[in-house]
This record gives structure tokens, C-alpha cells and sequence, in this order.
DNA sequence: TTGTAAGCGTTATCAA
DNA sequence: TTGATAACGCTTACAA
């Protein structure tokens, strides 16, 4: 005979499928006598919950939101395919998978649109987004409504998330720091970082990382101020002049976020690429295409797929109030070298 | 109303349940036209099937077995850990998983075990181990009566494996060779590879893709031939004090396979630890050790317990039927440095 | 406070 | 070649 079966414990504790079921899910009504003999019958027999029997029995469909910022990056697009790609798999595991874009810049959208979410009776949400007021008060409203939240990428840590799916993104910078500074070699011990904003919360910790590592290991080597570029070439053209002529060559670049097309357009003009040493985030096609292309030297990467599923895993477990695998959810910091590209992805 | 279900394509096509049933197990005793209605009804209401409840109906608890060397090493330590774990879990996913060694040196005993298991009636087995003509023969064998074989780790090409859970070796050993050259920079342009053995298909590999990308990337650097210690400190003593008299000092070791242990005894004695670029393979409480006090400056690893969950998934898969998930099967080849090591494993 | 019985979506047995 | 019908392990009205 297999696994012990809630028929198993109603025999052996001397009750009804009824009854074992309302202690295994803790409902009300009873007797605290009949919880003890009911436990003491699943501690002894060992029994282990079927969770897909359950699920299929409660018939229930899982209905959870995820909501990306409507910024056209490519780190965002990957994000997005491989959580589509997920949620159709999801799909045969009844659960059903809304992926919603919120305006970047409109956090009250944002927060309406949680607000509405929690009014249809959403069963779990994840979310990709800044930690301000509005945001962190509608997620307060979710979450004091039992509905888990999770934070994808960037943290949210005082807005009573359940959980978050990301890499640490202070040791990403100091990684990108590490390998700066023995990428570095002989080469001129200059470094220039540039950033679309430092709005995001993880962009300030990856430079904060970065800094710590390249003051204690690296004293030798000069890095330059975080240089704003807003999204624009033209914007990034300026600054990178403007830094050149005031304090002369740079060895390094490290760039924070996404702009790598631009960068490599203004490196060209500038008689620079492949001449520094480039390191940047996020696998998408362009960085790619930029590590084989030689000119980028490795980037500080998360995978999207498991950043995915991961999400939806821990979405499901919460509502089915099962543990998490943490092992299992924790995600990698990766480097990624022209060496060590995945095959095609 | 949710998904079509099994009833609704019988309501569809005309026909009973059973008739359905198997049409979709592509079982006998169907007429063609049938076959036609039912597969056009499932088409037309984009019916997937509930693999939960498919599952539960069956009733089937898969056996599996689960063969690793007995050798004693901390990789395979941590490989097993990792395999345990993932049994447990997928216990309560109706997967029973004997995990079993062999003796590493008699290809025979696995070869006897493996037609034991087909003999016993195993649904799927999971192994790393050598490609010997023995191994080959009865992987064959078990291939031939359907059994699906999975390769964790060194790849078994040649014998019918269905599957392989595992990263490039000439990747790997590329991915490393790019570091060495990297992370070399003033240092004495001299490497010392070392082995505990090169019978491997894994060790082997490595050694090429180093090489390779040595020769093509850092021609200014000397790679010595590989030297094998079989696992003995003395050895490893001896082999090290000859080369260093014979060719001079070196600027960087690339270990292979495991002795890490022995290794920071040798350097230490000779009191290189932490003045050559050190660079090994997997991760394990010594590297991970070695990793934090700064003598080794980089491991290329396989995630032992993504590999573990792959083999089980890819076995379940196989079992139903069902195709696999490429991209989560993936492997990483990760590149571990102290700034990057996973938070307390 | 507890129990009975139907049903979730699939498979499998047996009879037609 | 097909169709009823009873499982699988669990939840949940509804009854007692």
C-alpha cells in the first residue's frame, strides 16, 4: 500500500472524511479532543497531503495579476515574454495569469489598479515597481485583505510584500566591482558609470556595491560620478564629452541599467569600443549581442525564466498556504561572459 | 465555465468518455473517422489536458532509481544532498526515487544493478558514470524496453540516453580559461593544470576548451600539461615540486575535478596560497571556503540542486509522456566568485 | 459537533 | 469498436 490517504486517517482516528478534512484546513467547529486524536493520527501514519487531489477537488481556478511598468526596455520585454511563456504553462496547473502594464510614471494608476484588483477578488499579485507612498499604502490594502504580494526585481520591503523574486542587487554591484577592477589590468585605472535614473531602488544599491568593493579592493582605481542619461543618446553623448575633457581617459565603463544600444553608438563615434573595458546588467538580445560581439566584457545577469516560474510558484504556494522551497526560489547571481552565454536562449 | 474538460469534448465529438480516453492515449480499437471527430473537437475547444487529475486517476507511483559512484567526494556529497532533497519533495508528487551507489572502479557491479533494475520493473533511471562498454550495454538494453535513461552531469552520448542534465564541459573549461587569461594580468605568464584524474569525458573536455581559448585569447601564456595527482596529497606534492623546478614559477592554477583540500595544503606549504590565481569547478563547502578566504579566485559550476530537480521533472516527463520544458531543463554555467557565492546555500 | 454523499477531471474495467 | 461506471484523494454542501 502507498501514501496514507484521508481515509486512512479517518479510520484510524475513529472519525469521518468530514471531520479529518475540517482539522487538516483548520475550519471551525471541532472539538479540540477530535483535533488531537486527528493529528496524532496524521503524525503517526505520516501523512502527507496530496495537494493536487485537493486543488482538483476545490475546483477552484487561481486568478493572479502581474504588473510590469510600461517602459520600453528590453530587460521589461524579456521579463514579460517569459512570464507569458510561464503563465501558459501555469495554465494547465489551474492557474489562470493576467499580465497588466501600468504607466511608468503614474503611480496612481498603479495604485487604482491594484485597488481594482483587490475589489474582484484577485487570489495573489505580483508587481515589478517603485516603492513610493501610493504604492506602498495600496499594497498595505492588499495585503491586510489575506492576498499575497510578491516583488519581482526591484524589493519592496516596507510595503509588507510576502516575498520577493530578485537577485541582491547591492552584491550584483559589488560583483560588476570585482570584476572591473581584475578586468581592469594595466588599462588606464579610470572608471565611468552611467545610468538612465537612479530612480530605482536597485540602481542606487548595485552603485553602492560597486563603490564599497572598488574603495576596499581596488584604491588605485578612479571612479567617476553616476552620470544621468535620462534615455537619450544625445543626453549620453554630452555627458560622456563633457566627462572625457574634464578628467581625461577612462580604462572602464560600468553601466547601471539599460542603454546599452546607445552607449555602443556613442562608443563607436568616440574611437572607444572594444577599447574599454564595458560591463553592464541583464541578459536581453542587445547585451548579447554585445558580449559576442566583443565589446562588452560581462554582464551581471538574473535569469527571467526562473524569475518567472519562480513567481508563479510562490504565488501558488501561498495560496494554497503550502511552504515555499526556498533553495528552490532562490535566484542566481549570474555572470555572464562571451564564454558562458546560454545557447541561443 | 473554465476549461474544456474531457466531458466536454465527448458532449463535442459524440461520444463517451472512454472513446475520448483513448483517442488522447493514442490507444487501439478506434476508428480512423472517430479519432478524426474527437482530435477535431479537442482542436476547436482548445482543450488541455489536467495532468493533476490524469495523475491522481492512474494511481501510478512512478519508481525511479537514481545511480551516483561511490567515490568519496564532496561534490557528489552535495550532488546526493541535493537528489535527497528533490526525492523528498517529489515524494508527495507521487514519484518514488531510490537513490543508490556503485562502485566506481567496477563498471560490472553498475552494469548488473542496471538489469536488475529493468528486471524489477523501474520506470526511469538517472546516472553518472563513465561511458564503458558494459555501461553502454546495458543502457541499450534499458532503452530498448523503454525505460527512460537520464545522464546527469558527464554526458553518455553514445548509449541511448534520453536525456543529459548537465552543462558544457568545453564551456566550462572555456569559461575558465577566459578568467585564467582575464585575472592573470602582470602575473608570471605561466599556468599549471592539475587533475586528479583524466578518465572523465568531463575532464577531459574541460582541458580542451582551456586550451582553446588560451591558445586563441592569451598566447603570451604558458599552459603546462595536465598533472594527475589520483586523488594523493604526496602525489600532488611530488608533481607540483618537479614542474616548478622544471619551468619556473607559475602565476595560476587551474584545478579540473576536485582536491581542493590537498591543494591548499600544497600551496600553502609553499607558500603560494593566495599569491597565484586559483581557478576550480563546482561548488562545495571547500571551494566555497576557499572561495570567502580569497585563495581561489573563481569556480565555474553546475547548480547541483537545479540539476537534481531537472533529472526528476525530466523523468517524470518522460514517464507521461510529456514533452519537456527546454528552457527551465537548461543548465547554467555559473561563474562563482566571493562577491557572487549564494547566501549560506 | 460530526457524518454522508456528491463531485473535481481523468483513467480503467468490464460489458455491450 | 464503443459505452457505462467505478475509482483516484480530496473538498464541500447538506443532513443529522
Amino acid at each position: 500500500m502507498g501514501r496514507p490517504t484521508v481515509t486512512d486517517i479517518a479510520r484510524e482516528a475513529g472519525v469521518s472524511l468530514a471531520t479529518v478534512d475540517r482539522v487538516l484546513n483548520a475550519r471551525p467547529g471541532v472539538r479540540d479532543k477530535t483535533i488531537a486524536a486527528v493529528n496524532e493520527a496524521v503524525a503517526r501514519l505520516g501523512y502527507v497531503r496530496d495537494m493536487a487531489a485537493a486543488n482538483l477537488a476545490r475546483g477552484r481556478i487561481l486568478r493572479v495579476a502581474i504588473l510590469l511598468p510600461d517602459t520600453e526596455s528590453q530587460f521589461l520585454q524579456t521579463l514579460q515574454d517569459a512570464l507569458q511563456q510561464a503563465a501558459t504553462l501555469a495554465s494547465s496547473a489551474r492557474m489562470q495569469v493576467e499580465l497588466l502594464r501600468f504607466p511608468a510614471k503614474d503611480m496612481h494608476s498603479l495604485a487604482m489598479m491594484l485597488a481594482d484588483l483587490a475589489a474582484g477578488g484577485i487570489s495573489g499579485v505580483a508587481l515589478m515597481a517603485p516603492e513610493t507612498p501610493v504604492v506602498r499604502d495600496a499594497l498595505r490594502a492588499l495585503h491586510a485583505a489575506g492576498v499575497p504580494v510578491v516583488a519581482m526585481v526591484s524589493d519592496l520591503p516596507n510595503s509588507g510584500a510576502t516575498h520577493f523574486v530578485g537577485i541582491d542587487s547591492h552584491a550584483a554591484g559589488r560583483t560588476a566591482g570585482v570584476l572591473m577592477g581584475r578586468f581592469l589590468g594595466g588599462k588606464t585605472p579610470r572608471v565611468m558609470v552611467i545610468a538612465q535614473s537612479m530612480l530605482l531602488r536597485d540602481s542606487i544599491e548595485r552603485r553602492r556595491g560597486f563603490d564599497a568593493v572598488m574603495q576596499r579592493d581596488f584604491p588605485g582605481i578612479e571612479v567617476g560620478q553616476t552620470l544621468e542619461t535620462h534615455g537619450a543618446t544625445e543626453t549620453l553623448q554630452q555627458v560622456m564629452a563633457v566627462s572625457l575633457a574634464a578628467s581625461g581617459p577612462v580604462g572602464g565603463i560600468y553601466l547601471l541599467g539599460s542603454g546599452h544600444r546607445a552607449l555602443a553608438q556613442v562608443l563607436s563615434e568616440l574611437g572607444l569600443l572594444g577599447r574599454v573595458v564595458t560591463i553592464g546588467h541583464e541578459l536581453t538580445p542587445h547585451t548579447i549581442a554585445a558580449l559576442e560581439a566583443g565589446w562588452m566584457d560581462a554582464v551581471i545577469a538574473q535569469n527571467v525564466g526562473h524569475i518567472a516560474r519562480s513567481t508563479l510558484r510562490v504565488l501558488q504556494a501561498k495560496a494554497d498556504q503550502q511552504p515555499i522551497n526556498e533553495s528552490q526560489e532562490r535566484l542566481r547571481l549570474e555572470i555572464i561572459l562571451r564564454e558562458n552565454l546560454p545557447p541561443s536562449l
